[in-house]
Parts: structure tokens; sequence; C-alpha cells
DNA sequence: TGTACATCAGTGAACGCGCGTTCACTGATGTAC
DNA sequence: TGTACATCAGTGAACGCGCGTTCACTGATGTAC
């Protein structure tokens, strides 16, 4: 390789743009194809250069792999900025379970949820999963996006007066458990469901105790009695 | 191709073992580098076979993706079966929530979940999902998953006496998205870690109402008021 | 501003390897007498 | 039980295609005077 990137020399607006629509290109073709499947010449095609111009910007395939990892943590936090900005306009309008809900959506994919985001977002998973060299970014990324996930429904518990029955953390990870399955349903043509998410979040939250921090409620002291 | 299999020819035992192998060697080459990664040689190697043997048994790859999907299906029955016993076995001497864990657990990944049954799982998720053709075949597989594992939790709650605080097939979900997340952590060499699930499961449930078939409780009289 | 030159960014032909698939073959298994 | 033959199941060499990667090249961009 001839004019490999340095570590953090200057890149002109032209090379930025290039690797860009690379990436860009990548990700359409992630989803269609898969990480394995996706050839360096169908990329290239995709985003309207030759191969040559790949090796110039990217060592291999797995350099940009690690490369839209890499993206899709900025891409993230973008998306946290504007879901916040959209949270502060809406609370207290809407609903404690649709605020939620919508933070879940714009943080797993950008925007809404849509097939091709998803996909390529399980491709990446399974990907890192199966390249031991991908576990440390991989976690780290997903660690970010619980982070800022955990950090805006806090926010929407506040506005609301609520809080969980069960520890927050727990919590995040049950709720992104229901969300990702809900998620997942997109795959098979099938439209988002995202009524078990919303039941979920009803069950699992509770007026906010006036002293906080009191201690763990017990496995029967914690169940509500028969409702009549 | 000389002498494919018919619809439902007689098989011979020797052409079932050889069938067998291809499919177990497939399974784990699946896991370790992806539907799309794994050749037909890497394969047939791990089987101990020439590739002629495979064309013999497979029309093609995808036939064999099919085939371990179907495969898959039966094993599931198998693995319900098992777990049914254990529950039997079991029932009244340990608590609810390891009952339901156990179960999950078990229809799953067959046996205990490990890192090659949730890959594979995963892999044909993903596959099948960028195969249309095989969208079909795959939300089968899935409904005939959600059915047993149904059949099992609801069985569970009856004999400890308790019912969901959210309508039961939204209890599933959100239960199968829980354990689905927890699984994932295996895939980065954590271990999966289950009390995420357990909360959840203490949290959506009650002491079963003596009448049968309530109304559904309604957003506020559902929620428990300040324990103090 | 204009010219001469240097560097950069992407081109496209070429390479060789590994893949999926085919097929003439051989040894194993089954059958008839 | 033994022999002769037919069918079956798997072998392994061969095919051609498409892939990842390289590299001598050319036109575009930037720089010095």
């Amino acid at each position: 390789v001839v004019q490999q990137v340095g570590e953090d020399q200057p890149v002109s607006a032209r090379r930025t743009h290039t690797r860009d629509r690379l990436m860009a290109a990548a990700l359409q073709v992630f989803a269609e194809r898969g990480v394995l499947g996706a050839s360096v010449e169908v990329i290239c095609e995709a985003a309207g250069f030759t191969r040559g111009a790949f090796y110039s910007n990217f060592a291999d395939k797995d350099a940009l792999v690690l490369a839209l990892l890499q993206a899709s943590t900025t891409a993230q936090f973008a998306a946290a900025e504007r879901s916040l900005d959209e949270l502060q306009a809406a609370s207290g309008e809407q609903p404690f379970e649709d605020l939620v809900s919508r933070a879940m959506d714009r943080l797993g994919s950008g925007d809404q949820p849509n097939r091709q985001a998803v996909l390529v977002q399980q491709e990446l998973m399974l990907h890192a999963a199966r390249v031991p060299a991908l576990w440390a970014p991989y976690t780290a990324f997903l660690g970010t996006r619980t982070r800022q996930l955990s950090e805006q429904i806090e926010r929407c518990l506040v506005g609301a007066g609520l809080e969980f029955v069960l520890p927050f953390d727990q919590a995040i990870e049950v709720l992104s458990g229901a969300h990702s399955i809900a998620q997942s349903r997109i795959l098979f043509g099938a439209a988002m469901n995202t009524t078990p998410l919303r039941s979920l979040i009803l069950a699992i939250t509770r007026p906010r105790s006036p002293m906080a921090g009191g201690p763990e409620p017990s496995r029967f002291t914690d169940r509500r009695l028969d409702p009549c």
C-alpha cells in the first residue's frame, strides 16, 4: 500500500467525501447481503468508485467494518442529541410510555426504525461476535448506547414523577429486550408492534415515592394483591 | 444432478447418517464463520466427507440451510418435551422464576445456552431475514417456539398460583426479549446474567385473582402505591 | 494572474486463489438364484 | 451359503467464475515563483 492514511494526518475534503460515500454504500450492501456476502466490488459500484479507490481508503474489508462501527458510535451521539431535543419539546404533553418508546427508537436506528437500519445493526453485531478483535470496540459501542438511553429514560421518569419497581439498570436491560424483539419483526415483513413494550413500561413503573432511595421492596411486599 | 433425493422415497440408513453428519458439521461451521462465510468444502471436511457427498445429499447450500431450519423445529419439540419433564419433576420445589428461566433456556438452545447454539441461532435468523423465501419457514419456526414456551409458562403460572399483570401474549414477548438480551452477552465472552429476567418475572406477576378472567386492570388502578 | 512542477486521489487491467458445482469413476451394499 | 449382477453412495479431479488485492498509470488539485 503506497499511500495509507496515517494516524492524524490532515485529510483533504475530497478524500473524506470518498470515504463517506464508500461507507454509506457499505451500509446498504451489508444490509442486503450481509457483511460476508458483500463484495468489495459491489460496495464500490454502489458508491460510484472503482476498487482501487477502496484500497486507497481502507487497508481491507475488516478496516471498513471497524470504521463503520466507530461511525455508528458518532451517529448515535447525534441521534441522542436530537432525541433529547424532542424529549424536552414534548415533555409533559405526551404520555410517559410514548416518550420512552420514541427515545428507544431513535437510539436504536438513528431515526425511525427501518428495515435497513435494523438489518445492518444485527449484521454488525453478529460480525463483531465472530471476530474477537471486534469484541472490545463493539461492547464499548453498546455501553455508550446503554448509557445514553439510561440518561434519557431517567429524565423521562423524573419528568413524569415515576420510578421503576425494579433496579434501574435491570429495568433498562429489560426494556431494551422488549424493544429489540419488537424491532426484529420488521425483518420479516411485519410492522413493529410496540404494544408489549408499552404495557411493560406501565407494569414496571409506579409513582415516585416521596422519600428518596428507600430499600428495594422484597419479593412479596412488592406484589400487588387481587384487584376487585 | 443424477441421484437427487425424491419426495418421500425410502432412504437408506447410510444416507441418513451422512446427511446428519453434514448437518451437524454445518452447525459448527456456521457458528464459527457465518452462513455466508462457511464454504461447502470446510463443512465437508469437518464432517469427514468430500464435496461430492454434499451435492449428492443437498441440491445446494440453500437447501442445507432450509434443512437445518426444519431440523431445529424438530429438535425444539424434543427440547420442549424434556423441559416439560423437568418442570413436572421440579414443580413446587423450586421458585417460579427459576422454572420459567430454565424453560426459556431449554427452548432457546436445546440445552444450556452455549456460545455455539446462540451464534447459530442468530446466524440462521439473520440469514432467513435476508432471503425472502425463508421468511415463511422461519416465522413458522418462531411461532412454534412461542406456542411451546407459552404452554410451559402457563403451566408454571398455574402451578405457582400466579398470573401476569399484563396480557399473557405480551408478557411472553417481553420475557423473550429479556431472555435474548441476556443470552447475547455470551457472544462477547461475558457470562449470561439472568438477574434482570428474574426481576422482570417478579415484577409482572401477582397472585392469581380468585374470580377467573376479570377485566384488564386499567392504567392507574394497576399501579402500586408508595411502599413505606 | 500565469506558468511549471510536485503531490495526491482515483483508475482499471492484471494476478492468482478459492469457491460452488459437475461428472466419470469406484468401491460398498443389496438382490436373485 | 456362494456367486453374479445391479444399484447406490461417496470420491476426487476438473471447470470456470468471481473475489480480494496489487500496481503502473493518469488526470485533478495544490504550491512556488
